[in-house]
DNA sequence: GTCTATAGTCAGATAGAC
DNA sequence: GTCTATCTGACTATAGAC
């Protein structure tokens, strides 16, 4: 307090990382830059080079929280939804959904971007926790015999679907008000996915010609 | 051929269309920019503004033009699908993912972007066309009963679905080489979502406790 | 209708003061 | 660790020659 007129963050990193992912949250990828994320952060366009080496980083380090958040709330939605391992895996979609209308579109534009060399491995993994939540709880909605190739094809479907709904959601660009109700929705179409799915891999191979 | 020593096109804006369509296709809306459209169609940087005022009026141009073709193409695999109105339905996803891989990522972009005042109309007009062809399939494979909602709901949740899937596709950043073992996945997880839907709709209300 | 040239803006990144 | 100042490069859009 007493040696300093200019303010030092305890940790500039992790704030600037937080108002990266809001201002990806409001403007997309196309909206982001180094310096806007700085200014937010009540800093110099220059800061942000002390602790992330380009925009890129910066970008990477960004997706990585998000895929983070993403992972630990869809595990919390699938605790809350109960036993049932259809429900418990239909609610991550409701989760999502909520997730991405609180952050608005730019958790999509994480998706489209690819990342390179070194960043790429830092996003990957965090993807790839929220990808082993969501292979769990298909593993158990599924029966027991079901090949992990098939656990996969239902996870991705069951992702794209719920991240299809929520993204196409802005496009109607207004801001959704009814947000419990596309929560719902979502949940909803999800349950009949896996529900779908569960008929055609159970059911009679329907006749062949 | 005998006038001119600087190539004129017969038609640039044409041109400049198909150019950006293929631009956003393979950079996305953050790599978008009309200098780079000009140089793809080998004119110069000024060329473009004597056809679009600026550079909402071209991307809207290239997001109404995309909207278009994905209109036909879905109506016309539906109508190659056979007589079975699920089918006809799912067959759709299907030649959306295939639409999505052959033109790659770009197409998700253009939802992302909201278009403002008169551009925004334009692209919305296409826009519903494609979604007048989903509707229309949908309320064949819903009971004649079916309201206008649910029959709309279950094309949000269609599309979205189709949606989602193509632009996850690219995350993975590989190109998608058997395009066609995702149409047939697409167009399985959609087939899995009306059969889901539809029995909801029927089904008896399984017992809520 | 297309060109060259240019004005103005903004973002990425670096250098050196403090 | 953060600042100010600056360089470079790309893009939007306009003006005027041909």
């Amino acid at each position: 307090m007493s040696r300093r007129s200019t303010y030092h963050h305890g940790d500039l990193r992790t704030v600037l990382v937080r108002e990266g992912v809001a201002l990806l949250a409001e403007s997309g990828l196309a909206g982001f830059s180094v310096a806007k994320v700085a200014t937010r952060a009540g800093v110099s366009s220059a800061a942000p080079y002390r602790h992330f080496p380009d925009r890129e980083a910066l970008l990477a380090a960004c997706a990585a929280a998000v895929f983070a958040d993403l992972a630990d709330l869809l595990a919390r939605a699938a605790e809350e939804a109960g036993p049932d391992p259809v429900e418990r895996l239909a609610a991550t979609a409701g989760a999502y959904v909520r997730y991405a209308l609180d952050h608005r579109a730019g958790i999509d534009l994480l998706y489209t971007h690819d990342f390179a060399g070194p960043h790429r491995d830092t996003v990957r993994e965090q993807s790839r926790r929220l990808m082993d939540v969501l292979m769990t709880l298909a593993a158990e909605a599924l029966p027991a015999a079901t090949s992990w190739t098939d656990v996969a094809d239902l996870v991705y479907v069951h992702l794209s679907a719920a991240y299809g709904y929520a993204t196409l959601l802005f496009k109607g660009s207004r801001p959704p008000r009814n947000v419990e109700a596309h929560v719902a929705r979502a949940v909803a179409a999800a349950r009949d996915q896996v529900i779908g799915h569960l008929m055609r891999l159970a059911g009679p191979p329907t006749v062949r010609p």
